[in-house]
DNA sequence: GCCGTTTTCGGCCCGACTGTTTTCAGTCG
């Protein structure tokens, strides 16, 4: 699949094009067809030789021809000529925070700046003060923000935003000033990676809830602060923005500042189309400009003909339209889950004894839990030997008596050794109540062995789950190479269950391939790949990933009962 | 660069804040 490549360029073409001073359509041309193509569902080679590009949203005549040259030769001329003329690190710099493409353009081209080392220089040295526009305290931001991208590397892992996110809220929910308050732009999308958190909050004294908000204890800065919108940075470096609105507006601006970018964009063309203007203030007549609604985010959604669409499924892939037709899917709750299949305990790598695992999985409300410690030949992560599974089940038995109404099943984290087989006998297999399958070593292999060693493991008889697909560790590791469509074929052919791995650096199917996947009629499992007890609650995060992906209950194992999940994986 | 029940040209989402200016451009979301 050539789609990232060819998104990618053309994302980097349209941030080249601001520089350059194009119109800004122009370049939104782009984005808007690197997006749509980020996100088909279809391999672009595919459409490419079928001819049939320009189906695709966004893309024309001039872009459809660009694409097919990317697709056939790996390289667009007309890229490469832009880069002749515009150093590539002139895009680095547009990540600094504070500084945009009109800014980027005026350093190349009045002080030669093409990198973040040669930009930082000349702020030292007080250079940029004697262009037009910039002056010395434009000069403190750009270092600051060469600090901040430099600390941070952009994101922060949904976690880590969520825990602070919703002790913000807490805090805020105690003004009582503030009549409404949410999270909202990615967070509440529960993308996952947080560039900065949203917050809105609806008040009659918006500057006395900003002097609240940003006396939070964890403030370590205060970037700016006016009536309507302040924003500060936490002592952890994540960005904070608040919007305060009237009750009004409240609910059109929950909306606008839920995101995503493009799904607003979606919906403002879609509110226009009907002889409406949608705003962050509401949603009003498009001739009289007279006010329709905005005190309630669904309300909107109503007006405009469309089902409410979950914050989750915001992204513009297509919900706007399913809206429409009233065929969206009802989500998998966040209460849905009846337990956890992926959970490590002292026999591997784990922290906690299986009593401890699983009497706090009980008191979070499960009916079970899947204790699935890595298999004999892991030895870096302690990997359970064959002679000691007989015992470990033995001691699971006893446990399982003491505690009522719960259930530990018996899986194990088996690995997908480097020539496809799996790293215990079918003799031991046969005793698990489940198995996981994974890739755990050797993850530079060639993309076509990759793909056989784990089609090879699918294809083991007792092979129920597939741990982790891909591999990745968001942030650390790439994914290693794998031909996912022909994973997902395999499994639909063996019955395995693809797993949504829940711990917040993996999230692995992530959302993309989740819905590609559920598209094909797959089914999953939801593991949290536990260490601790303590890990369990990162369920929620598999969770969002399922409901990015557009999963229903059915969807999903953990949400049937325990009966039912014996009868499905045929081991009563 | 795309698009079309306002169609082959002229639109394309838009408001708030900052830092630079002295009425506004640039950036952000």
């Amino acid at each position: 699949m050539k789609n990232q490549l060819v998104s990618e360029i053309l994302y980097k073409i349209a941030d080249l094009l601001d520089i350059k001073g194009e119109i800004f359509f122009k370049t939104r041309a782009y984005r808007m067809a690197a997006q749509n193509i980020e996100v088909l569902d279809e391999d672009i080679e595919v459409v490419t030789k079928e001819d049939r590009l320009q189906s695709i949203p966004g893309v024309g005549e001039a872009l459809a021809k660009k694409i097919k040259e990317i697709v056939e030769t790996g390289r667009l001329e007309y890229f490469e000529k832009l880069k002749k003329e515009m150093p590539e690190g002139l895009l680095a710099l547009l990540e600094i925070l504070g500084l945009g493409p009109k800014k980027v353009s005026a350093l190349y081209n009045k002080l030669g700046i093409t990198d973040i080392e040669k930009l930082r220089k000349a702020c030292l040295n007080g250079k940029l003060r004697e262009l037009d526009g910039f002056g010395e305290i434009t000069e403190r931001n750009i270092l600051r923000g060469i600090q901040l991208l430099e600390k941070t590397s952009g994101r922060m892992l949904l976690n880590v935003a969520y825990d602070d996110g919703n002790d913000y809220l807490n805090y805020l929910k105690k003004c009582k000033k503030i009549n409404n308050v949410s999270l909202a732009g990615s967070i509440r999308r529960m993308k996952e990676t947080i560039g900065d958190l949203d917050i809105l909050a609806s008040s009659k004294n918006p500057d006395d809830v900003m002097d609240y908000f940003v006396k939070y204890k964890d403030v370590e800065n205060v970037l700016m602060k006016g009536p309507t919108k302040s924003s500060v940075i936490l002592n952890d470096n994540l960005q904070v923005d608040i919007r305060v609105v009237s009750g009004e507006s409240y609910g059109a601006a929950l909306q606008y500042f839920t995101g995503s970018k493009e799904h607003n964009v979606a919906m403002r063309s879609l509110a226009i189309k009907k002889g409406y203007k949608l705003n962050e203030y509401g949603l009003f007549d498009k001739e009289t400009e007279k006010y329709i609604s905005g005190k309630d985010e669904k309300e909107i959604y109503k007006k405009l003909g469309l089902d409410y669409i979950e914050p989750e499924l915001r992204e513009n892939r297509g919900e706007i339209e399913v809206a429409k037709n009233k065929k969206l899917p009802k989500l998998v709750g966040y209460d849905d889950i009846f337990g956890d299949f992926h959970v490590h305990s002292i026999w591997s790598d784990g922290s906690d004894s299986i009593e401890t695992v699983a009497g706090y999985a009980k008191k979070m409300g499960y009916a079970f839990v899947g204790i699935t410690d890595h298999s004999q030949s892991l030895k870096i992560a302690n990997g359970v030997s064959e002679e000691k599974i007989e015992k470990k089940i033995n001691e699971i038995k006893k446990i399982n008596k003491k505690i009522s109404n719960f259930r530990i099943l018996c899986g194990t984290e088996c690995d997908i050794k480097s020539d496809g087989k799996l790293d215990y006998s079918n003799k031991v297999l046969k005793k698990f109540d489940f198995v996981y399958i994974g890739i755990h070593t050797g993850f530079k292999m060639s993309k076509n062995d990759m793909t056989r060693r784990i089609i090879s493991g699918m294809e083991n008889e007792y092979a129920d789950f597939l741990a982790h697909p891909t591999g990745r560790l968001i942030g650390r590791r790439d994914p290693y190479e794998v031909d996912v469509e022909k994973i997902i074929d395999k499994a639909k052919e063996t019955g395995t269950f693809l797993e949504i791995n829940s711990f917040p650096d993996r999230l692995d199917l992530d959302d993309l391939h989740v819905k590609f996947a559920k598209e094909k009629d797959l089914k999953f499992v939801l593991g949290t790949d536990s260490h601790s007890f303590m890990h369990l609650p990162f369920m929620r995060f598999g969770i969002a990933t399922a409901r990015r992906g557009w999963l229903e209950k059915k969807d999903i194992l953990n949400t049937y009962s325990l009966k039912e999940i014996e009868k499905i994986l045929g081991r009563e």
